[in-house]
DNA sequence: AGCACGCCGACT
DNA sequence: GTCGGCGTGCTC
């Protein structure tokens, strides 16, 4: 009998595997979780391997404490990914592979219960009367249970327990009443269970006829054979999600187990979705469908990830989280709005979910379709190549709909005819809105900038409002009679004069969102106006409620940041007005011009979807800006070849691969020093000869909570050349000193 | 990342 | 004389 050896994946920036000796019986295969020793602590790690020797000397090996029986293993082709994914952005598989794991999986002392039968509370059509009324009035943690057992339609007693210590109490209580059931599900039940299911849409009598263009592009996906990137421009309103629909129904019939991922760029379009394909696959269990974002209860998530894992799921709807789900029969990934920066992770593992969907659609040999209104130029130019399918959707498949007629307001225009603008709202604008009032039609006004002013300022001696932890303004909030820095939620009280000079004419400069909400109801008297910004949607689920009246006809004038431009179908809204874009024009950002041209036809597919004639127009001071033109025209494909053509003389993304080094120090000088020694380092790199390094620069915002940061650019012609130089310089960087904390960023979108 | 060890300033 | 600051180093 031979010794066993594992070596083992930690959540832990080391990029090396751990070995181990193991004596447990039957020896772990790669895939498992295991506990073991580290340091003083034991912790969760991931079987990578399995061998029966190690290069560790034995006495600095020590044993595996248990393997987590409760877990199928992971399979091959998910270490395979998590290893690449972990190669490519830089950091240790364990780092990739464990963070999206259930936290129940992570801590082994909870193993256990994870086999243990599980008690659930399901509210009875008596509670749902009773509940809350029954309950007195100040009996908030009552009213809390309820509001989520009602929500919910069931709750786990672990779940009842960590919203509150007496809640299993409680529920036995409404047990006796008659308002709940309690179920005991056994153990491999729990485990798949996804009894927390939300009612579906009614399923629709007959199936949406389909436009030629969409059909083509059904057949060309059903029709895919092995690895086929597709991607599906079409213009908001064109019927992507049917697109969609129609593919999965397809495969998912074709194999009574295969599995669909299906990724979305934000948790508020979750529901939407998820609506609409429990409506389509009604004949699928409601377990069949499971959603995975950040917003799920633990034990909610948990359920759905092992839904997914032992292939019970048969469709996963999802963030950029989900694109790392263990889906053993992956058929087909679908990516929505895949120009969307929110697929990108802006911290800790900064990965591409679209890119990983792309890797992971490969490896399997499976077909991936990544739509958009506005790809993003680096899918655009992979389709100019021939490396991806384009099916292209250019009509709305709604009949009657047509794309809205977009027009530009001219501001400067507007200023020399003397027609003066109210804080910040046109004439032409503010007549459109009234007319939309009086039609009975909503309206809708976007600007990308939460809050009441972005500064305050003082007339008299320049003094304006910063923040003390950051090299930021801050942004004057006026509901909360706050000032907020944006970069650090520093809050401070408005001053009542300005505190350099004594002026106490100090005003806010600029608009946000806030602003404009107080000033469309006095010059639309009679509108009933709404704000969606992430301040007022701040506590969780309310997005959800807000989107609902506005759907109901409760809402004249909805007013918000990129949030309403996203996915929602609103069936009454006939205009959108554009406020404050003009400002990424002339952004050091080489992606603004891309971005900004992506929300605003994002923003202006919402009008006009249902029939109704719709209107955009949008308030510039630079109505000959060749963005604005092709807005205008909404010629996307004209925009992206121009801005293609400009980022090759520029020798930018995607003719170029880049990478960023930041680092963070407690002074500028430190960081800039660390980021000097570090090009440095470069030139010892033989790969790096292919590689260009630029300066060692401050980021706009050089400090945020007491801390400086700068950035370090470097990209190559040859995304090759660029991992080689990578991975010849991370243990260089480890050597250096002198700084808070540094990190590498591959592929990064905020230059 | 944690969590030690270790070597210099202000306190009971 | 110690408590504790965070620089440095290690974890199979």
């Amino acid at each position: 009998m031979s010794d066993v050896f594992v070596r083992v994946a930690l959540d832990h920036p080391l990029p090396t595997l751990f070995d181990y000796r193991c004596d447990i019986e039957p020896p772990p295969v790669p895939g498992m979780l295991v506990s073991v020793p580290f340091g003083k602590r034991d912790t969760v790690g991931l079987v990578c391997e399995v061998s029966d020797r190690s290069d560790v000397p034995s006495d600095r090996l020590r044993a595996v404490n248990a393997a987590c029986t409760a877990c199928p293993p992971l399979s091959a082709a998910w270490l395979k990914l998590a290893a690449f994914a972990a190669d490519y952005y830089q950091r240790g598989i364990g780092e990739v592979a464990l963070p999206g794991l259930p936290q129940a999986l992570r801590d082994a002392t909870r193993w256990a219960r994870l086999l243990a039968p599980e008690e659930r509370y399901r509210l009875m059509p008596a509670g749902r009367d009773a509940l809350p009324d029954a309950l007195p009035a100040r009996a908030s943690a009552l009213r809390r249970l309820a509001g989520v057992l009602a929500e919910a339609g069931s709750l786990s007693a672990a779940d009842a327990r960590a919203l509150h210590l007496k809640a299993v109490a409680t529920l036995d209580a409404w047990l006796a009443e008659g308002w709940v059931e309690r179920d005991v599900i056994e153990a491999a039940d729990v485990r798949a269970a996804a009894s927390d299911a939300p009612p579906a849409d009614a399923p629709p009598a007959t199936l949406p006829t389909l436009t030629d263009e969409q059909t083509a592009a059904v057949e060309a996906i059903r029709d895919a054979d092995g690895f086929v990137p597709f991607l599906l421009h079409g213009v908001t309103g064109s019927g992507k999600t049917e697109v969609y629909l129609r593919a999965l129904a397809g495969l998912l019939a074709a194999d009574p187990r295969a599995q669909a991922l299906v990724l979305v760029p934000e948790i508020n379009l979750t529901p939407q979705f998820e609506a609409a394909f429990r409506a389509r696959f009604a004949a699928l269990d409601a377990g069949a469908i499971v959603t995975l974002h950040s917003g799920l209860a633990e034990g909610e998530r948990a359920r759905h990830w092992f839904a997914a894992h032992t292939g019970r799921a048969r469709i996963v709807l999802g963030t950029r989280l989900a694109v790392l789900a263990s889906l053993p029969k992956l058929a087909i990934i679908v990516v929505d709005e895949e120009h969307d920066p929110a697929y990108k992770q802006q911290e800790g593992l900064r990965y591409s979910a679209r890119d990983l969907a792309i890797y992971r659609a490969k490896q399997l040999g499976i077909p991936v379709v990544l739509g958009s209104a506005t790809p993003s130029l680096e899918s655009w130019w992979q389709a100019d190549q021939g490396r991806y399918t384009r099916l292209t959707l250019s009509r709305r498949a709604v009949a009657d709909a047509v794309l809205p007629a977009i027009k530009l307001i001219d501001l400067e225009e507007e200023h020399r005819r003397g027609r003066a603008s109210i804080d910040g709202l046109s004439g032409p604008l503010i007549a459109a809105l009234k007319s939309r009032l009086e039609r009975g039609e909503q309206s809708l006004v976007f600007l990308n900038r939460r809050g009441y002013a972005p500064v305050l300022s003082c007339d008299a001696c320049g003094w304006v409002a910063g923040c003390p932890r950051c090299s930021a303004y801050v942004v004057l909030h006026k509901p909360e009679r706050a000032m907020r820095c944006h970069h650090c939620g520093w809050e401070s009280r408005i001053p009542r004069a300005c505190p350099d000079c004594g002026n106490v004419d100090i005003a806010p400069l600029g608009r946000g969102t806030q602003r404009v909400e107080e000033t469309l109801a006095e010059v639309v008297p009679g509108a009933r106006v709404l704000r969606i910004d992430a301040d007022s949607t701040r506590r969780k689920g309310s997005a959800q409620a807000l989107f609902s009246d506005v759907h109901a006809g409760e809402v004249d004038i909805l007013v918000g940041t990129q949030m309403i431009a996203k996915g929602h179908d609103f069936q009454r809204v006939s205009l959108v007005g554009v406020v404050n874009a003009d400002t990424a024009l002339f952004s050091h950002d080489f992606r603004a011009s891309e971005r900004l041209f992506a929300q605003l036809m994002q923003v202006s597919g919402r009008a006009g979807r249902a029939g109704l004639p719709g209107e955009v127009l949008v308030q510039t001071r630079y109505p000959r800006h060749a963005l604005y033109h092709a807005l205008a025209r909404h010629d996307y494909v004209g925009f992206a070849k121009s801005q293609l053509g400009e980022r090759r003389d520029a020798h930018l993304p995607p003719f170029v691969y880049q990478a960023l080094l930041r680092a963070e120090g407690r002074t500028l000088e430190a960081a800039l020093a660390f980021l000097q020694q570090a090009a440095a380092q470069l030139s010892t790199i033989p790969a790096a000869e292919r590689v260009s390094v630029y300066d060692a620069v401050p980021l706009t915002i050089v400090k945020v909570m007491h801390v400086h940061r700068a950035q370090l650019l470097i990209e190559s012609a040859s995304r090759g050349a660029l991992q080689a130089t990578l991975h010849a310089w991370q243990p260089m960087l480890r050597t250096l000193k002198g700084v808070l904390r540094w990190n590498l960023e591959v592929d990064p979108l905020d230059i």
